[in-house]
DNA sequence: ACATTAAATAAGTATCGGCTTATATATCAG
DNA sequence: CTGATATATAAGCCGATACTTATTTAATGT
């Protein structure tokens, strides 16, 4: 469990990375598809992903020679945990965090 | 704004960081209770310290020769607002995420 | 004043991490 | 079969960074 927060935290620390996950939430693409959108070459490309797959924030699919990466939407679950184990403490010191939190319930 | 979760990011990225950040949830503390609790020199701590303050995470307030570091519940809001903003996206593919929020309201 | 305590800063080291080029492994097109 | 395309892996480089010890600054106690 606080490996998993680890490795979530540690995948989505690097900007690029970020990015690269990101991207994915606009919709599946294959690594070629995200080596054009990005400034890096294709092995840095897929390094990351293979870090984000390792986080579980990612997902991959083969077809062909190709490989569609995909948010695991369920792979930030730990992250969520990790805000919700704290939210005791944000709700006591900021009234006004009720308020972010409704944001997510737009 | 993206420069704010750079920096949030890549200071929760570290584990002893982390733990003291989390620790700080528990309430204020000074320097030293904290180079206590952990395993680090006291330097260690300072600039572990100093790097969750960058981040708008921690805030500091003085008394007398101890420095005493408390958590900044807004510093939070550029994290939450990352997760909200995608939170479209998840709820397109996880119905069930849903009751992961729910869990927020607890 | 002097010694002690608390914290920050300086400086150096060693590991980690992100990038590159080069190469390997498949898959497809002709 | 051959060449081209798509991705993954290997190896190495280099900058970032998390630590250390040493020192500085400041506040307190005797």
């Amino acid at each position: 469990m606080a490996a998993a927060q680890n490795r979530i935290f540690q995948a989505l620390a690097d900007p690029s990375r970020r990015a690269i996950f990101e991207s994915l939430t606009r919709g599946e693409a294959a690594v070629k598809d995200l080596t054009a959108r990005f400034d890096i070459s294709q092995p840095a490309v897929s390094q990351h992903l293979a870090n984000l797959k390792a986080a579980g924030l990612v997902d991959a699919r083969r077809e062909g020679r190709r490989a569609y990466y995909r948010v695991q939407p369920r792979g930030m679950k730990p992250l969520i945990d990790w805000i919700a184990y704290y939210r005791a403490f944000w709700m006591e010191h900021v009234g006004r965090l009720e308020h972010l939190l409704e944001k997510m319930d737009e």
